[in-house]
DNA sequence: ACACCCTCCTGGAGGC
DNA sequence: TGCCTCCAGGAGGGTG
């Protein structure tokens, strides 16, 4: 019975941090030192700034320097200027040119970048809520993220004193980029239910034990995700157009109905903050 | 500081 | 090749 409904959720999967950083990896093999030779906006929706004139002028003879990620935003440096990316629900940048089965370059390819080497990018979103930005400092588009859930900045003592300090509900929190960078409905689910936490805890509340438990179990899920290259339910691709192969290895998310790996107890779903949320009943009270 | 609501957009599912 | 409605989802904006 999970069948139907868990289906339905599978259509409504964004690429998180594991995603992105994959996309990164890949992409940054893909470009570095390619320079674009022309670039065409066949809808300017995915375009945030500047205008799509300007920022097809400006990218016009670039080259790539570096590939990197923060939080869920790609960021290329195509010198001296930064194009930053967010694939948000079903966005996908594909390089055709490495893909064992191509992308057909359909209708909903928004963004094509052609490298002078004849190598190209191809901005691809379903559902139109990705974007793009090119800006001269990544500040203007990042510059308000928490901190990154892989990086020393997560000390124990820091994340403990950072949820007590705040007194919201578990979830909306950590799916609060400014919070914490990087985390999406997928991932917060997972680590909620590896650290035996209900969504609805509110930060204040958690012991430093908990908070510890809490902060192991986002690092331990993201990592896990990362070393399968994502998770791909239905449209995230990576850019030699491969699904990742997390999936499999998902606990609570898309589960509902299905038995806890913990405990067998039916996995539930309840609404926090407007979002579909998959808990334990019994692992996570 | 926090909760709540709205907008963006469309494919898929379910009702009829 | 059936048509129509509903809905999810991240982020940014606004309001209470």
């Amino acid at each position: 019975m999970a069948g139907a409904a868990a289906h339905t959720e599978d259509q409504r999967l964004m690429p998180e941090l594991p995603e992105v950083e994959t996309v990164a990896r890949r992409l940054r093999g893909a470009l570095v030192g390619e320079t674009v030779a022309a670039v065409e906006v066949r809808w300017e929706g995915s375009v945030a700034t500047p205008a799509a004139a300007e920022f097809v002028r400006l990218l016009a003879g670039r080259t790539v320097t570096a590939v990197g990620r923060r939080g869920k935003f790609l960021l290329l440096h195509v010198d001296p200027h930064w194009l930053i990316v967010h694939l948000r629900m079903t966005g996908q940048l594909l390089v055709p040119d490495l893909c064992a089965a191509p992308p057909r370059c359909d209708r909903h390819v928004h963004v094509i970048l052609s490298m002078a080497s004849g190598r190209q990018l191809y901005f691809r979103d379903a559902r139109k809520f990705g974007r793009l930005w090119l800006v001269p400092d990544p500040a203007a588009v990042v510059g308000t993220l928490g901190v990154e859930p892989l990086d020393e900045g997560l000390a124990a003592e820091a994340w403990a004193a950072k949820l007590a300090s705040r007194r919201r509900q578990l979830k909306p929190a950590l799916l609060d980029q400014r919070f914490l960078a990087g985390l999406g409905n997928i991932y917060v689910d997972e680590a909620l239910w590896s650290a035996r936490l209900h969504p609805l805890r509110r930060t204040d509340t958690l012991s430093p034990a908990e908070a510890e438990r809490l902060r192991a179990a986002i690092r331990a899920v993201l990592l896990s995700a990362l070393a399968d290259g994502g998770t791909t339910m239905v449209s995230f691709r990576d850019p030699c157009n491969e699904v990742g192969g997390h999936a499999p290895r998902l606990d609570v998310y898309g589960r509902r109905g299905a038995p806890c790996p913990r405990c067998g107890t039916a996995i539930a779903r309840l609404v926090v903050g407007q979002r579909g949320t998959h808990v334990c009943p019994r692992c996570q009270p």
